[in-house]
Parts: structure tokens; sequence; C-alpha cells
DNA sequence: GTCTATATAACGATAGAC
DNA sequence: GTCTATCGTTATATAGAC
């Protein structure tokens, strides 16, 4: 009885982990078993079905996903450090879990119309406090014109884009992981300034 | 005999088609077979494996990617219009291949060694004329100092993001798939702005 | 080269003892 | 709740007739 809440965290930790890497197509529910350390027959003991596991593991990822950076988005901060603690928010989400943005892009254009039920049930909005910021600069002169959804999406899309597409970048720029590594430090500083510059005036 | 070369192509059709959507785990040989309108154990005739038929696939979706974005990045074009026409040709691929891109992350990132194999057998390259170019134009002093590779990785990151990202930006921005598609068409003249401003001094 | 039939293995899922 | 054993399906792959 003790165990029940133990045993279910671990099966969740094990298939966050197993899904995100592989896919739902990819993953095996052995593989998932024996990364929790228990008996296969426990995983549908607990959640019924690779499926039902699957939806579970995905809505909890797009729980990850979004809202933290939402939060940055309409946070009470001037524009240029939002843009920065943006930046850094992606990459510190990054490495705790390397393989987040790609599973969820990857999973969502699996199923496009489950995802979007997913995202309403998790309550998540459009960023408008942000969207009013960026209006507000544009009218101040501070800022040239631009639709505030390209800014945001090309905001978010730097940030994501270098992580996801890491084999790339190792193999036409010819670098090691210690390079790749070194290469996204430069970069935190460097993106701010970027974007920054994008939409100056 | 004559009917060799056309049933091969149909496979590769099929299963390009096929791969791109799901994926190598996701997708099934018969699902290939019933695309490509043959029997399915002629997959294995011609290719043998699913794996085989994969790397094929694979390999040609990679030759598909980058050697067209390879040559606009060293063709002989100032760097406003270079831009322009990068973007173009990002929108234009994936006009006509809509899930080439996303399907190059995510199976780059399941087997990152077997790909820089691939891409090193492809004769990929360094685009090093767009390096000097770039280069140039920041001694001339009408660009700003940036790390070419950020630069690069920049503008392929904003001409791919949103479209593998599309049913995150329908959810987020309330967009149908028209709306979608109109805000790509807005986004193919913002973007090369976005990038030259972010990069001017 | 193309088909039908089938081998073989893997996978998700369940039954039943403890 | 947890285990072993096993069922039922589905997947890749092959054998063999035509």
């Amino acid at each position: 009885m003790s165990e029940e809440l133990q045993t279910e965290e671990q099966i969740l930790e094990a298939a966050k982990q197993i899904f995100q890497e592989q896919g739902f197509a990819g993953a095996r529910m052995q593989e998932i078993a024996d990364e929790a350390d228990i008996n296969k027959s426990m995983l549908h003991y607990y959640f019924r079905s690779k499926d039902k596991l699957f939806q579970k593991v995905f809505q909890d990822s797009i729980r990850q996903f979004f809202p933290e950076i939402l939060k940055v988005l309409n946070a009470d901060l001037a524009l240029v450090p939002k843009i920065e603690k943006l930046v850094e928010t992606y990459y510190d989400m990054f490495k705790k879990h390397p393989h987040l943005p790609r599973f969820v892009i990857h999973e969502m254009n699996q199923h496009p119309e489950r995802f979007k039920e997913f995202v309403k049930n998790t309550g998540i909005e459009i960023p408008e406090l942000f969207v009013k910021q960026i209006r507000a600069e544009m009218e101040s002169s501070t800022m040239r014109k631009i639709d505030p959804r390209e800014f945001i999406i090309n905001t978010i899309g730097l940030s994501v884009f270098p992580l996801i597409a890491r084999p790339m970048i190792e193999t036409v720029f010819e670098m090691n992981d210690d390079q790749y590594q070194h290469f996204l430090e430069q970069r935190k500083k460097e993106l701010p300034k970027f974007i920054i510059n994008a939409v100056k005036k």
C-alpha cells in the first residue's frame, strides 16, 4: 500500500525517459519495465495499456514544456531581460530534459487533433500580456513594427532549433560533444542580442 | 524486366511517404506495400529488409534536404537576396514535402552516428563560400560581428521551426489550416527582414 | 518478377497463483 | 500488489508455386 505511489512514480519516470527518447512507436513496454526495474505486468496493472501510459506521459510533457515558457513570456519584466530569461529557461530545460522538445514536436505532429485536445485540457492560453507588451514597445517607437506572433515564434524557434538539430550541427561544423556544449554556452549570450537587434528600429 | 525500374521506383516513392510521415518505428511494411499498390513480399525482394529500405529512404531524404539549401548558401548572390531566396526555398520544399524536416530531425537524433556517416557519404560540406561572404560583410562594416555558424543556424532554424511546430502554432494562436497557410505566406515576406535586421550594425 | 502461404519472432495484454 | 506463465496478434521475413 505504501509502495503504491512509489511504484507508480517509478513507472512514470521510466516511461517518460523511454517515450521521450524513442517516441510512442519506438518505445517497448519491456524496456520501460526494465528501466523502472519492475515487472512488465505492473505497467498494465497501473496504467492498463501502452496507449494510456503514453497519454499520461505526453500530457505531463506538455505541462512541462509550455507553462514554464508562457510564465516567462507573461512575467513582469522589460523586453530585453525577458528575452534573456526566456533563452536561459530553454537551455536549462534542455539540460534536464534533452529529448523533451523533439518528443513534443514529433508526437504532436503524429496526432495533431489529440494534441490540441490535450493543450486545451491543460488550460494553456495565448501569452496575452506579452502581446500587449510588444504592442506597447512598438508604439513607444523603440521597436519596429512586427506581428507579435512572428516575434514569439521566432524567439522560441531560435531557442529550440539548435537543440533538436544537434547531430546536424555537429556534423556540418565538425564539432565534438564538448565543442557543441561550448557553442551552446556562447549562444546563450549571443542569441538575445540577435533577437533584440532584429526588432530594433 | 522493363517493369523492374518502375516497381522499384513505386516502392521507394511509397516508402518515402510512409517513412517520412510515421518514422521508422511507426511505419509498417504492409502499409508501404498498400501505398505502392504491390505485394508485400516485393518489398523484401527488392530491398531485403525494412532497415535497408529505410536507410535508402533516409539517405535520399538527406540528399533532398541539405544540398538544395547549401546550393543557395554558396550561390553567387548578395546577402539580402540570398536570404530571401533561402527562405523561399525552404517554404517551397515544405509545400512539396511537408514531413521532410521533422522526419530528418527525428531520425537523425535516433541514430546520430549513422546519420553522420550518411552525411559524409553524400559529400555534404561546410558552406565555406557563405562563411567567407559573411566575414566580408562584417569587415565592410555593413554587418555587425556575429559567428557565421550562429547566423546560418538562426536562418535555417527560423525557416524550419514554424513548419515542424504547426500544431502548436495553430493551437496557441487559434488558427485553422487556411489561417496557418496565410500566416506562412506573410512570413515568407517578413522573415528576411527579421534576419537582415538582426545582423545590421 | 510476382503471387500465396507460412515460418518465426516480438509485442501488448491477461490469467491466475501467491 | 507482485510475480510467472501464456494467450492472441501483429510484424518482419522467407519458401515455394507459377
